[in-house]
DNA sequence: GGTAATTACTTGACATGTCAATAATATAGC
DNA sequence: GCTATATTATTGACATGTCAAGTAATTACC
């Protein structure tokens, strides 16, 4: 039995190929990291990374965004982001407005209460991030943004045609 | 406005810390992937992700796993296997068998339904992840995988202290 | 060997995510 | 302007995820 730690990685056989290792590594990476971050913003703010994304969102739109833009920004479903917002709202750190320009859509925007609430989050939230990524150096991190922005521009061409 | 996409990624100001831009980058290529992956294995086999993930665990253990063991290894909590072994039990693709050594446990095994619907998935689901990665080559993949080790490695000793 | 602490799993409550169906409104085309 | 189509958001059904509490069995310890 190896010593090291088992997790999501575990028992690929060394004859599969780099591209699927690589993408596990991907996935336990990314868990790790957001579970952490999962339990840091409960701890501290009683919230979690769903709304404190939504949040993050709004606060560099004054003017609100429809739902259908916070949709997509979030790359989730527009009826997840109902259901977020109805948690905000009640919350009271997020509103509907009605949008002037289509009946048919809102605009959401912070509150005041939640403009401040969020402040003080991403100022720790971001703190967070820096000691989590801290073992990467400025270098590596710009490296590593161009893989990943090549990987993400290849998957969005794949959802382009249907192979 | 620039004309390029927009996703989680937007709107981050460029005084904002490399790091902050690196992980939603991260979690933005992540979920693009993911996502894609859900969709043809529902498309192609009407499974799930995390189905799928399960079966990929028992595969190579012939002697079955026990719900913990599980647990630790796709990174997720033991209620979450409970779960998704209820519903591929059901399906007949995974059972449960006593565990002779401990009374409280169970192993998890493959049926030979189970072991053969697996076979062709993963089949084909190694064809998606190497489409999907193709952006990069063996050396950068393999300077990738190094960069995400040293995040795992940090992101786990983070976990052991409490900071 | 008997009790206390730990471990393995299940359960129930709830948040988050998907999808498909629906209602309301906008827009395009004639 | 009317109608057909598309877009915006909500809803409900369901899968997946968390956590905390509960049960049963094992292990540690005196």
């Amino acid at each position: 039995m190896p010593r090291t730690a088992t997790d999501a990685e575990t028992r690929i056989a060394s004859d599969d190929h780099a591209a699927i290792r690589l993408w596990l590594r991907m996935l336990a990476t990314n868990r790790l990291i957001e579970t952490r971050m999962r339990r840091l913003l409960q701890e501290r703010y009683e919230t979690t990374l769903p709304r404190f994304d939504l949040m993050a969102q709004l606060e560099r739109v004054p003017g609100g965004l429809k739902m259908g833009e916070l949709s997509r920004r979030m790359m989730v479903t527009g009826g997840n982001v109902t259901g977020i917002t109805d948690m905000l709202e009640q919350e009271g750190l997020v509103e509907r407005v009605d949008d002037p320009d289509d009946r048919r859509a809102w605009l959401v925007k912070l509150t005041p209460a939640g403009r401040r609430a969020f402040v003080g989050m991403a100022r720790e939230h971001e703190r967070w991030i820096v000691e989590a990524l801290g073992a990467l150096g400025a270098r590596e991190m710009s490296v590593m943004a161009g893989f990943l922005g090549r990987l993400k521009t290849r998957a969005r061409s794949l959802e382009g045609r249907d192979t």
